[in-house]
DNA sequence: AATGACTGTGTATAAATTACACAGTAAAGA
DNA sequence: TCTTTACTGTGTAATTTATACACAGTCATT
């Protein structure tokens, strides 16, 4: 008897395959943005960077997985994490069909020291534009990735896993100007910042900067 | 030995899991935006109301799958399609472990008449103000959906799918409208739409309507 | 022939965005 | 310690964009 293919219901023989999630993990450092990655330690593509990623694992969500991923390779925890999409060609991974679902997260590096672990050669962050050349196919997962994290600033105010707990609206302002690669006014900026009533001035300065004493302030 | 957690890489024998794709199709129908659903015909939720959906098969990426999901369980051939995101709740299946990638759809009902295929009870367009309660956790893709498709139309232009090859800027306007759920000003949205030079005046009258004879455009 | 629902068109007002200048502070370096 | 340099805070005018709104004509319906 031939095949239904016609049916495509779930069942407990229906075809499965590896699932895995990749991270491009986002960090603010010396007014850049940087990406961070790591370098692999096998076959395939041994020696080439790539988004932190692994498998999902029986019970856990993507979710999770992305949690455990980046805690066995970077060490880092507790990284605010947002779904870009999910690839499924056929032939993304030379050992098997592999399916990947791609997150992004965003951390400030000051207060989230990176730890490389046993199953990677190096872990590091680039500056994104001196990126080396990603395996399998990272370098579309991380355009993808930017490409809605910039989205999402546009729109919304979603930053504050970037920067310090305290910080100056110059800071700010070279956060939003690194993300979305232009210069902005300054004084229009601030404005549109402060009458967004997401900004709290904390009533200290900053000291030891260049100029003068600029104020501080938090997310409320 | 203890398995190691930290082990996150792919391997022949990696954990694998059944991938599904579901498809939110909306089509615009007597001025009116609607969701086309499947009723299920086996359980689990058999007899609720459904997404057209079904599994990836081997050699199949999500797009493809699509393709084969709505031919064989509505008779719909080149859906427009864009993904929506994944779901990857461990219990979302009551049969086994079942990982979604869910989508939205475009069409135009008049010219995709839809046929029921011999792995459902019936299809069925719903006006989105009247959708029947439905089975998995599909109420939520369809809502993720809808917020896709209207953030997507709120900064591209993509409805060309929705409407008929030559329409009037009133219909234009309708389809806007039930898109957004809200009330548009003619002359301002007619204003705008002309001039974001994506439409073409293609010098014929719409005849038949009960007023006037508005001008027909299609799109650039 | 009158009615009703549609067609096309423009302007005045309000709101949002952009451009732009100056006086003061502190660190760095001569 | 004096000068330089790069930063700080602040407001207004000009432009652009979005909104509100009215009228005269067409055609199907009755």
């Amino acid at each position: 008897m031939a095949e239904d293919i016609t049916n495509v219901s779930v069942t407990k023989d229906a075809y499965e395959c590896t699932v895995t999630v990749d991270c491009a993990v986002f960090g603010f450092q010396e007014g850049v943005l940087k990406l961070l990655l790591v370098q692999k330690l096998k076959e395939p593509f041994k020696g080439y960077w790539l988004l932190p990623g692994g498998i999902i694992k029986e019970g856990q969500t993507a979710e999770e997985a992305i949690d455990v991923v980046l805690l066995s390779l970077t060490g880092l925890k507790n990284v605010h994490q947002e779904q870009v999409r999910c690839y499924t060609e056929v032939h993304r991974h030379p050992l098997k069909r592999v399916i990947t679902i791609c997150y992004y997260g965003l951390i400030n590096p000051e207060n989230h020291p990176i730890v490389k672990q046993k199953h990677v050669n190096e872990v590091e962050w680039y500056r994104l534009d001196e990126l080396p050349e990603l395996g399998f196919d990272h370098k579309r997962l991380a355009d993808d990735a930017l490409r809605l994290l910039k989205s999402n600033v546009e729109e919304r105010l979603i930053l504050g896993e970037l920067l310090p707990a305290k910080f100056t609206l110059k800071e700010l302002q070279e956060l939003y100007e690194a993300l979305l690669n232009e210069k902005l006014d300054r004084r229009n900026f601030r404005k549109k910042m402060l009458q967004k009533d997401l900004l709290v001035n904390i009533g200290e300065k900053k000291v030891g900067s260049k100029g003068g004493r600029p104020d501080l302030y938090k997310l409320k």
